[in-house]
RNA sequence: GCCUCGAUAGCUCAGUCGGUAGAGCAAGGGACUGAAAAUCCCUGUGUCGGUGGUUCGAUUCCGCCUCGAGGCA
């Protein structure tokens, strides 16, 4: 098992974090999440973190790393989460990398180098104006002047992509692709895909959002609120802190945000999985026998 | 009991001056190397409430019936 690093992928929902916590247990393992709002400290019930006590005393990495009212990328993932594979893997322990982020999985796996352009909100804010005054084409037409590959890969009604394109480009004149990070990490990776029949999968998420509300989700959104963090602030425009703070605003009852929320985590999950089913390498598990099919395919491959 | 309004896609509704119909959302599929729980693209779907009549032709016009909302008693 040396150097291999067990990744774990799959729709909210599934089982992802006690398949790891399950797998670390006899691997001697530890847990590298890769998760886009678990990231966020303060952001608990919301983000389905997993509590003290269901980690079962296996350590795990980039939970909580940075506050709410702060901005989080793939960049900043994948340099951190570098650093603790190769930690691990130093003291001779296996790394297990969980988490429904399709993007931050891809990156890490395929070593991508995003260097270190920083968010610059006054070049956002010149392209948003530009969009307004003059339409998507037009904003397009900019993009595929400055970077024609990049352009051709965006769809020009996908303005957000297009403007963090162009900010990128202006802010640090670097293109987006085939850079590699130079210190290659010398590691392999298994990739496991979480599956449930999609039925199943969505009673799962209905269940699990009408949980979320008991666990105090509503408590946890206004005390954020509270604490001064922004409702535009990356953090809160997760999938159940997005819609309590509309509901809030509306008055939704407590049903109706729950529909809403189920609804919108149904559609992620879809998205999820269109995104495993164009990954190349993964292998699929089915979510119900999932640490025993994992370790069948590491033994296998042992030998 | 009487009057008025409504009944069209899974939901909310638009529409057809009579030639069998569409938007949004949902659903399904897809893209995605720098905000990714984000963002974007593609695709159906229908006894047009039932029943008679007028008509070459009715979802559309007329009658009756059923159901729902409101008003008068």
């Amino acid at each position: 098992m040396n150097n291999t690093v067990i990744i774990i992928f799959g729709p909210t929902g599934v089982g992802k974090s006690k398949t790891a916590i399950e797998l670390a247990k006899k691997l001697d393992g530890e847990i590298i999440s890769c998760d886009s709002m678990q990231v966020f400290s303060q952001l608990n019930v919301g983000t389905a973190k997993v509590t003290d006590e269901e980690k079962q005393g296996i350590v795990h990495h980039l939970l909580d790393v940075v506050s709410p009212s702060e901005e989080f990328s793939v960049g900043q993932y994948v340099q951190l989460a570098r650093e603790k594979i190769k930690d691990i893997l130093q003291r001779g322990k296996q790394p297990i990398v969980v988490g429904g982020t399709g993007l931050y999985i891809k990156a890490l796996i395929n070593n991508y180098d995003f260097g270190n352009a920083q968010k610059d909100e006054n070049i956002r804010e010149k392209y948003k104006k530009i969009l307004e005054e003059k339409g998507n084409e037009y904003l397009y037409n900019i993009l595929l002047k400055k970077d024609e590959n990049i352009a051709k890969k965006i769809h020009f009604n996908d303005t957000k992509k297009d403007i963090r394109a162009l900010e990128i480009i202006e802010n640090n004149n670097k293109i987006l692709e085939k850079n590699d990070f130079n210190e290659k990490i010398n590691y392999n990776y298994l990739l496991f895909g979480l599956f449930l029949p999609r039925e199943e999968m969505y009673e799962k998420i209905n269940q699990r959002t009408i949980a979320m509300f008991k666990n105090g989700l509503v408590e946890e959104v206004k005390n954020l609120i509270k604490s001064g963090i922004s409702e535009k602030a990356q953090s809160m425009q997760g999938i159940g802190y997005k819609e309590v703070v509309l509901g809030l605003k509306e008055n939704f009852s407590e049903e109706e945000m729950i529909k809403l929320i189920q609804q919108k985590t149904r559609n992620y999950a879809k998205r999820q999985l269109t995104f495993m089913r164009g990954m190349e390498n993964l292998i699929w598990v089915d979510a119900k026998n999932s640490v025993k099919e994992i370790l069948e395919v590491i033994n296998g491959n042992r030998n």
